[in-house]
DNA sequence: CATTTAATAGACATCGTGTCTAACAATTTC
DNA sequence: GAAATTGTTAGACACGATGTCTATTAAATG
């Protein structure tokens, strides 16, 4: 399985692949000191003023110029501040994956990947706030989303039995698009309630779903089963 | 109840409020025809240009040509291209609601609101797909969440019990996250399964369940109970 | 009809983009 | 270390879009 945190089809640098751990060895190019730290300048520069601003109103001139950096050197590495923003991503993705490939952590249980996320968001809140809010790139939210939902196939389905009522990318974006909404109400209200209780609340919420959470008997449910 | 189709806090028209039905009768300091006129115009032209181009992609430059009006025309009622599709939005929302009214349909039994969202994507399929994908505007798609979410909590909450063991805003965010993503999918997947069906899986998965909607024993899934 | 109000063309300053060139500086290679 | 290679740079350029303003024309209202 690999874990590469590709984020989408994009095509990221025109030069030569990222720089992005994990593919370690293998054919690589040795970059040139400059453009390792070029590439980093842009991307803490990045990172700081999406913080600071919000993604949207970030410009490539902001950009340059809090790397201390030609506007030019910009164009000569990324497309779009968008390609940079991508990149970036990665390395944080990166991070993520990392705490997920060890199955049981020492002797502790593995609270699985869910915990993983929530723990992750929080430890980079401010910057996950930032682009699950509005002022998020319009694609990144997606993105996201898309990057967990191919995760969850990757990750969950294989221990779940092979006979599904409903395709597995239906079942992947729903799961996805309701932790990061869920991750996203979590960041927005200032996280008031531990990681492990949002796992916990995740999963009673979509393994035992709302009836049980609430205790309403499984009769009272309203779905129409007619025919179907 | 007042189910005005409000899309967040943003002041929308800075002349009159808007000619959005239902605020009927009312103080509604009638409008000159010609700004009827007007803003009908951009508002369709907006639409249209957003299914062409995605909305990210579409000027105000383009709109006003497309309406055959004066650019400066557009500033008068207007601030962004933003504030007019939120605004555009409105009488997209209010056809939405004015389904949903109706406790039931004569004789028929209601489907919910589940299945008037899923519907209303449907017969609108072409610009919702645009708006939910990462073509859509950065803050669009939070915002249509937010207004599920809201929606959701007046429409739904009151008919469960009062002892609820999650916050009302984490369960409606997670319902409209949920509701929101499988509708995307839906839509960016050409509509595979009628309305009817994709309102059955979503009750069934959010209310009995992924363990439940896949035969899985309860004592197999994987809860932590711990103390908590 | 007289008054009020909206739409307009066109000009304007401003900003961000993306590209390019000719120098310059750092690095890699041998 | 010297030479060749490659990355960075300042500055300029054309472009496209924004938002504002003015004087004029046109339309709706009562």
């Amino acid at each position: 399985m690999k874990s590469t945190s590709n984020l989408g089809t994009l095509s990221v640098n025109r030069h030569t692949s990222t720089y992005s751990s994990h593919l370690k060895g293998k054919v690589m190019p040795k970059l040139d000191r400059r453009i390792i730290r070029t590439r980093g300048l842009l991307r803490d520069a990045l990172m700081a003023l999406v913080l600071e601003k919000g993604y949207e109103a970030v410009t490539v001139q902001d950009i340059t110029e809090r790397a201390n950096l030609g506007r030019a050197t910009f164009y000569l590495h990324y497309k779009d501040k968008e390609e940079l923003l991508v990149s970036s991503l990665e390395s944080v993705f990166d991070e993520l994956v990392k705490t997920l490939d060890p199955p049981v952590v020492a002797g502790k249980l593995n609270d699985g990947p869910v915990f993983a996320v929530f723990n992750h968001a929080q430890e980079n809140s401010d910057l996950y706030r930032v682009l699950l809010s509005g002022e998020g790139s319009a694609k990144i939210y997606r993105r996201i989303q898309d990057y967990i939902a191919k995760e969850a196939v990757n990750r969950f389905f294989p221990a779940l039995p092979k006979e599904r009522l409903f395709p597995d990318d239906l079942l992947a974006n729903y799961l996805a698009g309701a932790l990061l909404s869920l991750t996203a109400w979590w960041l927005e209200n200032g996280m008031p309630y531990p990681a492990e209780q949002m796992t916990q609340s995740f999963r009673q919420l979509t393994f035992l779903g709302l009836g049980n959470a609430m205790g309403i008997d499984p009769s009272n449910i309203p779905i129409p089963t007619e025919d179907e």
